[in-house]
DNA sequence: GTGGTCTAGACCACC
DNA sequence: GTGGTCTAGACCACA
């Protein structure tokens, strides 16, 4: 995992972005265990403090449980990771709708646009 | 303009990138005088040589022009102007496609996404 | 307000029930502003992040907000308020169930025990 | 038999609270015989003499009996264990009528509440 | 002044 | 070793 940050965004926000990622993604699939937090303080370059309020955030949303002392492991509940997927998707729509419109796209030029593309993909394959 | 940096794109580049998109926006038109570099790298709470070379990237880029005495204009190029939005937007589609392409959905689910939001509009209205 | 502690349950937490009660017990009404974090702390004796930690918790049930520069307040939101209440009443409706269930006494013995009260009340008045 | 104490209340009157509650709930059966005060102060990290003090105080209630000898007792007056889980019951009843006061709810209220729950059990069972 | 964030370092319970 | 809690003290943005 890349460990770059913004300066627009708490940092302990930014942590739970990443993992939250990952989880989605799958990098980190259910069950798996995660490393502690000072070991995954001390690779992201932070105090271990702000990583354990990421985590527990994580936590508050369901996607990650935490057994007292074997560690952290994801969530094995496949539909609080669907629903995280589907919320991040939104999200990241919402923000692209509103980047392209200061562009002067609207949903139907963006929709033409992805077309255009998809026909390329094809024509080239 | 609000200028926030990120840490994972030289300051410059990131520079060019709002100005450009003031540009493509309208938010700075067609002929319009650009503060002096002095002034804008105040604003920006940046080193004036910083600025100067994202200034110059601008003009070598065609969509700003220097006139010895009078100072520094947006072009009044339309072309250039619709060919730099049109790179843009490409850009930010590739990434936003990326980005997405992790979540799982492709050009096909986007396209789904788009036209559900757009039918929700529609119902809204 | 008083601000006693016991040791079977994290600090940041009683800090949560005491100020959730106050809330619920009218004692902080709707739209009344909390002292500061850091005078909270300085009466309850504890450090202000923990306190902080404790207020953050209340906001995140809805019970309280914070506006940047002018402090926190209760929610005006009944409906919030009285949830909490609920709640509240459920819980330590349970742990007397369970705690009278030790002494012998089931829900019907109960109902007999308070009944009985009920009318020594009347009597007396 | 856990040890944990509050800080509203003297040690030792915590301690009879403890030790009269296993004796009404059973878990120490009349005739049965108590550890030495001096192994019961080490279980509960408590100085000798307030463990002591305690079950003096419970053996003045006439719940246990010392034989200079064999040790300590609990009774074996069924009656005198009745009365004591009767006047503990009262407290706890009174004191949670008085919490449940704060939140709204006088005896009719509880009786009502109490039912409730009665009724969701049978329904469940 | 307000709330919010971050770091550093300590201590605890658990196993 | 693990997570969890708490303190102390710093710095920031905002108005």
């Amino acid at each position: 995992m890349e460990w770059v940050f913004r300066s627009d965004l708490p940092l302990y926000a930014q942590l739970v972005e990443k993992v939250k990622l990952a989880i989605i993604s799958g990098e980190l699939p259910p069950g798996a265990r995660l490393n502690s937090v000072r070991d995954l303080a001390m690779e992201a370059g932070v105090n271990p403090n702000t990583m354990q309020r990421a985590l527990q955030e994580l936590e508050r949303e369901g996607l990650v449980y935490s057994q007292r002392t074997a560690g952290r492991f994801v969530t094995v509940n496949d539909a609080a990771i669907n629903s995280a997927k589907r919320a991040l998707a939104e999200e990241k729509l919402n923000s692209f709708l509103s980047a392209m419109g200061e562009l002067g796209y609207d949903r139907a030029g963006l929709i033409a646009l992805l077309q255009e593309g998809e026909e390329k993909e094809h024509g080239d394959s």
